[in-house]
RNA sequence: GCGGAUGUGGCGUAAUUGGCAGCCGCGCCAGACUUAGGAUCUGGUGCCGAAAGGCGUGGGGGUUCGAGUCCCUUCAUCCGCACCA
């Protein structure tokens, strides 16, 4: 498939992975980066490969940056730059990644007295050293276009570089023009071109004059396999003088050695480097780390239709027979990881012929998450010093909008009777006294179980953070003048790391697993994601009760005649009506996966039904069927009443009869120009033009009309009656 | 930046797929039963307005008898990836 749309596949056979890796690293590294060059240079001295996805800014370089790795820099670097230049890869060099990271704003690079030559204007470019260009990707130096790419903009204002504007309109005092549309200027032979028709013209260019080649690029994601862990499949690869070889069909499956923890060697082995002799053939070291989750998750659903086969990890008669899986669901890291596997992996054993099926799933879902609510409060930090004094947001919020003043702010910080805490002068925390350009705020994580209707419980939090008692009297709480701690929420993905995990347990405790369950439904659609929230759920708990207080009138009769059998007395139309519309809308939406709308189906039925007064079996019984899938554990006690010994799941789903639902009348809704302004009701057989006929005679449509002649009456059997005036 | 999604009452949401916007639930207001209510039940609740009526699905425009739904445009938020040229 990636084939049909244009993508070009390399194919390795496992032989040559395994035993040509050098090789097969050398095809795929070539593949990669496919570089667009700029040819031999034309000083004779050396060339420079980039790569870029925009070649129609080529007539916008003003200069080439090199990462600090790359080869070329201590070749090419002049001696009169040769100090400065070291001296910045050594501070490049480092630097750690992490710094790099968190400091992406920091521009940093040094000229290398070196120049280019232009391979289009023959121009000399200056050429800098850079630790903004990455040595891993493309071929490590960049043709660097202030003017069309922001990175090489910052760089060229930090370093006072000069900018070209390539594309119409482009404020390049401000910022460089990254769009893709726009004509194209100070381009030479591209001017007046779209962007996407200067990029084709200048490929064939630059191919025609054999300076470089258009490819396409392609980017893997990290496919590291093995895992530190012991519980996974152990990977069949042994060493033989430190080169990896592939274990013997005929000795697989390995088996999970013994190991006497279940932890890290000391020296940092993966847990399975305990195993006392476990060595292949008896000498060769194994691979000691295990594969990931999905390596197994990727392919059980083939192994589920052949379980018991101890030949085959499937035969292909029963791959054959079972085919693909009909239904995926999963979250969005399935999405991205795990089902990028799966596919892998049915495509290989595809090609390898043990299946026959191209892709692993008919159809995929990826539900939406549930989100946490991270609660954050103020800390004080004083020239960069973090105090242990920690502010209710409120407060520094109004003075973020100066609604307080610095001085008001600085006395309830110094002052003792807004501090929860010590109570001897606090302004011994501060290091010293303070200026409002000396202040500032931290925004720090604080548990979400701390936090009760946003405020933080400190003295808890407190005690979380310093067990020992003599510890505890550290912090320092500024509170607002209700006494309280404010927090701020943000919405994020569930976290440890973020201290935003709740735990369903409690709910499971209070309200039951079938609330739970229900409400998680009763959220909103499957695929959304939302931030987790209880406040609703008292709803769906009420709703649970109403539905079985439904069932006690009826429990009661059956009780009384003694006889499970016993036949209530029939349904009435009504009743029939309302279990019909809730069979037919309950199985629409379990096909559709709408358990949302599910739910309030449910609610809108009992509520009904209760208003009815119903107590009939043959009403609420097929109800009992329906709810199971929802509300499983409530579901089995009221089947089980009815006097059935076996599970409800095996029951059969009521079937649907249109005939209880039908309505002999309409209530049309009569508009004038789209606004309706009365019902009025019909026999559902009448035509349109009889509805016509009928509404137009009514007083109230005289009423409205105001003496006035219809322009044109819209019919809509069974839905509305439109009157444009 | 690239890719994906989402914007509807105070809140979570619904809308038969172009046909009465706000179903159901939470919250809120009033009432009943109660020593009590974090129990149960009844009624009300989009906004403005005393009412008649008007306005309302992020903003602007369009198609249509009719738009939350279709088209164009714009803004905002969230998720995934990313110093990736």
């Amino acid at each position: 498939m990636l084939e049909e749309i244009g993508y070009r596949l390399i194919r390795f056979t496992n032989d040559e992975t395994i035993n040509k890796t050098d090789w097969v690293c050398e095809e795929i590294k070539s593949a990669l980066n496919a570089p667009l060059s700029f040819g031999e240079g034309s000083g004779g001295e050396a060339s420079i490969e980039v790569f870029t996805t925009r070649p129609d800014t080529l007539f916008g370089i003003t200069f080439l940056t090199l990462a600090p790795e790359h080869e070329l820099v201590s070749k090419i670097t002049t001696e009169e730059n040769k100090q400065q230049v070291e001296a910045y890869l050594n501070y490049a060099k480092n630097r750690s990644e992490r710094e790099r990271q968190a400091d992406v704003k920091k521009i940093t690079g040094q000229f290398t007295g070196a120049y280019a030559i232009h391979p289009f204007t023959g121009k000399q470019i200056p050429i800098w050293v850079g630790d903004y260009v990455l040595a891993g990707y493309g071929t490590g130096a960049v043709m660097a276009v202030p003017g069309g790419d922001q990175r090489d903009w910052s760089f060229a204002k930090h370093f006072g570089l000069p900018i070209i504007p390539v594309i119409e309109g482009s404020d390049i005092d401000k910022e460089a023009n990254e769009s893709k549309e726009g004509k194209m200027i100070n381009s030479d032979f591209l001017n007046g071109l779209q962007v996407k028709e200067a990029i084709k013209k200048i490929i064939a260019e630059i191919e025609k004059r054999g300076l470089g080649k258009g490819k396409i690029n392609y980017r893997l994601r990290d496919a590291a396999f093995g895992r530190q862990r012991y519980w996974g499949e152990p990977i069949p690869i042994y060493y033989k003088d430190g080169i990896p070889y592939g274990v013997d069909e005929k000795d697989l499956p390995i088996v999970l050695p013994e190991v006497d923890k279940f932890l890290p060697t000391e020296d940092g082995e993966p847990p399975l480097a305990r195993a006392k002799d476990w060595k292949y053939k008896g000498q060769y070291d194994y691979e000691s780390t295990t594969m990931p989750g999905w390596a197994g998750s990727s392919w059980y659903f083939l192994r589920y239709m052949d379980p018991h086969n101890d030949k085959e990890f499937v035969s292909k008669a029963a791959a054959d027979y079972w085919k693909d899986v009909d239904f995926y669901l999963g979250g969005s890291e399935h999405a991205t990881g795990h089902l990028l596997y799966v596919r892998f992996w049915t495509k290989f054993l595809k090609d390898r012929g043990f299946i026959s099926i191209e892709e692993p799933a008919k159809k995929l879902v990826n539900q939406g998450m549930i989100q946490g609510v991270s609660r954050f409060i103020c800390q004080l930090v004083i020239s960069g010093v973090y105090h242990q004094i920690f502010l209710s947001v409120d407060i520094v919020n109004s003075y973020l909008h100066k609604e307080i003043s610095f001085d008001s702010l600085k006395e309830k910080i110094v002052n003792p009777t807004t501090i929860k805490g010590w109570t001897i002068l606090p302004i011994i925390f501060l290091a010293k006294d303070f200026t409002e350009e000396e202040m500032s705020f931290s925004m720090q994580r604080v548990p979400v179980d701390f936090v009760d209707n946003a405020n933080l419980d400190y003295e808890k939090w407190n005690k979380s953070r310093w067990p020992q008692d003599s510890q505890a009297e550290f912090y320092r709480f500024v509170l607002n003048e209700k006494g309280d701690i404010v927090t701020l929420a943000e919405v994020e993905k569930m976290s440890k790391s973020k201290y935003n995990v709740v735990n369903p347990d409690e709910l499971v405790e209070k309200y039951g697993a079938d609330t739970l369950r229900m409400y998680e439904m009763f959220l909103g659609p499957l695929e959304q994601s939302k931030p987790w929230n209880t406040n609703g759920i008292t709803g769906v708990s009420g709703f649970l009760k109403k539905f079985w207080r439904l069932y006690e009138p009826c429990f009661a009769a059956i009780k009384d005649s003694d006889n499970f059998l016993y036949p209530l007395p029939e349904a009435s139309k009504a009743e029939l009506k309302v279990l019909h519309k809730t069979i037919k809308k309950i199985t629409d939406d379990i096909e559709k996966l709408s358990f949302n709308t599910c739910v309030s189906t449910f609610m809108i039925c009992v509520n009904e039904l209760t208003d009815l007064k119903c107590n009939k079996r043959e009403i609420l019984e097929p109800l009992v069927v329906l709810i199971a899938p929802l509300a499983p554990h409530i579901a089995e006690e009221l089947w089980n009443k009815f006097g059935h010994t076996e599970s409800v799941t095996f029951a059969k789903w009521p079937e649907y009869k249109e005939e209880h639902t039908v309505e002999n009348s309409f209530s049309y809704p009569v508009s004038f120009n789209g606004k309706t302004r009365f019902f009025h009701e019909l026999d559902s057989v009448l035509s349109k033009e009889d509805v016509e006929k009928e509404v137009m005679a009514l007083e109230q449509t005289q009423k409205y009309l105001e003496g006035k002649q219809p322009k044109k009456v819209i019919v809509v059997h069974k839905k509305i009656v439109n009157i444009v005036v």
